[in-house]
DNA sequence: ACTAAAATGATAATAGTTATCACTTTAGGA
DNA sequence: TCCTAAAGTGATAACTATTATCATTTTAGT
């Protein structure tokens, strides 16, 4: 990754604001600050970035959602090969919400664990 | 909400293919079903159901999404009040990737956990 | 059956993001 | 220091997933 001075003022803004902007946000953050980088190359470094494990996105993995029949609480794991959905028992996390709630104060309306990496069968076709 | 004969087909589909489909290919499963059902109909009748609790839409919670400096492990917490993220500490659930690996043998490259609810501030202003 | 409320679906719009591509910058030799 | 290939930029266009609009149809209770 070669040096730009687009991508350090990117890295500069989003340390000095850790408020968790959105891309739209920085944007705004940049302008502000009289940088004006275009938002294709405010997303190239934010990805660039995240992949490069400097920074972390935090979305949903996905760009669509997935719907579910099962409404008792499980989670999901989504294989990067295979695109699959599968659904995690509840207890890899207990008392997840108490904890949360004890730890916070907020009022816990809800929540979502994703998980993301490789499922059995890929994997054995990647060994194969 | 009133019956209609779209809403049953598509919950049908739903129960019938737990592999959590998205819209998209929830839209081919109808239509491979002679059940030609508009994707406007489809989505109404997705979020009115997930609504009313009887099916569960797996999303980031959020459309767009937010980049963080900080990459230690931690969790994120949407106040549905004002849109801020809060930090949660990643101790809230003690030896989760180690219990979901365990619990499935997949290799889990990543994950994120997403609460949602009402933050203290938002909890305050609600009760004045 | 009559009617108001609810639901449908075609079309258009929107949001957030990625692709394209001509131009510029960077970095490591000759 | 200058040359060049690789990397980066940014304007424009495109794309994907989803929601808004609204005239038409269906539902359900008198």
């Amino acid at each position: 990754m070669n040096y730009s001075k687009q991508r350090e003022k990117i890295l500069d803004v989003l340390s000095n604001n850790a408020v968790h902007p959105t891309a739209e946000t920085l944007l705004e953050l940049l302008k502000s600050e009289n940088a004006n980088i275009g938002f294709t190359t405010l997303y190239r470094n934010l990805n660039k970035l995240a992949q490069a494990g400097i920074i972390k996105k935090i979305d949903g993995l996905e760009p669509s959602a997935h719907f579910d029949h099962n409404t008792y609480e499980h989670y999901h794991f989504i294989c990067e090969e295979c695109g699959k959905v599968f659904d995690i028992p509840a207890d890899v996390a207990p008392n997840l919400v108490k904890n949360t709630q004890s730890a916070t104060g907020f009022d816990i309306a809800g929540h979502d664990i994703v998980f993301h990496g490789v499922c059995t069968e890929c994997k054995q076709k990647k060994g194969e």
